[in-house]
DNA sequence: ATGGGTGCAAAGTGTTTGCAAGTAT
DNA sequence: ATACTTGCAAACACTTTGCACCCAT
């Protein structure tokens, strides 16, 4: 199972890596097709799984649809319950407790993920707004 | 919008409570159906929904689907990427990260959840069995 | 009594897949 | 040349919704 790497998948791959928001598989059709206006669906769900695959992007799950990251490494996300924007956290990835709840439970843990929960700045400020500090 | 407490919701209810491995909608849905033949899954979501709302039960999301949860306090997760089991993590939760990742972003973070992903005890096993230590 | 809740079935989302034709290697 | 990929459309799984009837308060 030799992978090609055909122009669509060139072109999924760049606009994954041309934005910085963690795309949804949407996003990076929409985007895509910019470029390449017979480009179907199908290929770019086909396409973003071969890479994560691959390992040359990474799949991150958030409520509400599947983003994607040019970040290879473990890291924590952020998730803004208000417009659903998606970026990296300022948090380091603690490999030890990998190992703390491998030894707790008998997993063999493989790597966690960690998405913090709350309103973005720019929701705040609308928020503020609406809703005044009487 | 006053909520009742109907039999289809207490039923509902009574499912997540009585399951210790964290049922997805569908499970849900199944086991209420043993109790209530006539009861829909329109109605287990919206309940499922409700609830959850209401702060009875929480949402856990993990790769695959939904999952519901009768453990109100913030905790861990552990996911097997064999069988997709889910239980709760020997991890605390580390309130401190939400203050410093609201600090580091500005975001007003509410919480954060961590999922652990591996291959659970049997998963571990069943995998030694096929493939054995050579 | 009355407005929230229910069952049912249809409609949505987001994602996957079968197929014949196209193309990277 | 060969078998991986593509576009298209149909199929899917999971979830939400419109509607008329029902029942907890």
């Amino acid at each position: 199972m030799a992978t090609r790497m055909t122009r669509q998948r060139q072109l999924v791959l760049d606009a994954v890596r041309a934005r910085c928001d963690h795309p949804s598989a949407d996003d990076i059709y929409l985007d895509v097709r910019q470029k390449d206006p017979r480009i179907s669906r199908g290929t770019i769900y086909r396409n973003l799984m071969i890479l994560v695959e691959q390992g040359a992007i990474v799949h991150v799950r958030v409520p509400a649809a599947d983003r994607y990251d040019l970040r290879l490494d473990f890291h924590c996300h952020m998730f803004c319950t208000g417009c659903g924007a998606v970026e990296d956290a300022p948090i380091p990835y603690q490999q030890e407790w990998d190992e703390r709840a491998a030894a707790g439970t008998g997993y063999a843990v493989t790597r966690h993920r960690t998405i913090f929960e709350g309103l973005c700045p720019a929701c705040l400020a609308k928020a503020a707004e609406s809703a005044p500090t009487n």
